[in-house]
DNA sequence: TTGAGTGCAAAGCTTTTGCAGTTTC
DNA sequence: GAAACTGCAAAAGCTTTGCACTCAA
């Protein structure tokens, strides 16, 4: 499994990507509800990681911001969905449809992520397999401050 | 920076690796007290890193979770000490004398970390750098089920 | 001596839980 | 119609802040 065929390939389009995520909604038995297409529509149009707060007023509209971290529960659980964690604690959440062997940057100034393509965790979650783990993954985070912020401490 | 020089090296020995903390204390102008030499007893003995929460109860003695917190940031400010995230949220904390290129595997289910020696970051940080990011460090961290909660699962 | 550090209480945030009412299938 | 989901309120963590007291330098 996640092997490199997808690095570098493009992201396929938008509306393949929503019809194949409430396919594996309906595939687990989830229902498909108003709440649960506008946390979708959210991550599918975020181009990076967001916290539960953030993609609550992307959402807009007076949402329930526990209905969120109920669904994005729902969603990890059916492996439609990742977690990272900022430096702050916070959780972050992205689609793994996104997740072809990319990173995170995050900024230790204004926490926002920011992703970086590349190509290299399958060797560590192999490591982790040789010491009795199963069912492995890797999170690769990388801390610093972005340029915006850099500049503004100058 | 960040060279490769260490690895696999042996670790210094536990006092040289003491009195080398206090030297970077007493350097910042920070005091040696009772509970910092207590808090660097229990990092300096800890194989894995440890929540704030677990440093406590290894000092033991009724050690207040407050100065621990106080502490670890104060240390973490001084560069001695690094932090990571467990998949729950809790920062897990290692004094930054152990980390030569080692990563995490984090537990999904009894959260408890484990290290893994490796070298390899230095080639993502330079991505992160490259994209604008100064005061780049990153932390790889493995989520996996250890073999001993694999066990009780079945 | 004096300002850094401590310890207690209380607050702050993110995230979780309970439950009655609503909606999807 | 039944089970899943929502929305509100309230609770539960982890971590931080305020403040008077203590102690290292």
């Amino acid at each position: 499994m996640d092997t490199c065929k997808h690095h570098r390939s493009e992201p396929a389009p938008r509306k393949e990507r929503l019809s194949q995520a409430l396919e594996v909604l309906k595939a687990r038995g989830l229902r498909i509800t108003r709440p649960r297409r506008a946390l979708l529509d959210a991550l599918l149009d975020s181009p990076t990681p967001r916290s539960a707060e953030e993609l609550r007023e992307d959402i807009g509209e007076g949402e329930d911001l526990v209905t969120v971290y109920r669904n994005l529960d729902a969603f990890e659980r059916a492996g439609l969905v990742l977690r990272a964690h900022a430096e702050n604690g916070k959780a972050l959440f992205h689609l793994s449809s996104d997740h072809r062997h990319y990173h995170l940057v995050i900024c230790r100034v204004c926490h926002e992520a920011k992703i970086i393509e590349d190509c290299d965790g399958d060797r560590f979650e192999r490591l982790a397999r040789d010491q009795g783990y199963s069912d492995v993954t890797h999170t690769l985070e990388l801390h610093g401050v972005c340029a915006k912020c850099g500049d503004k401490r100058v």
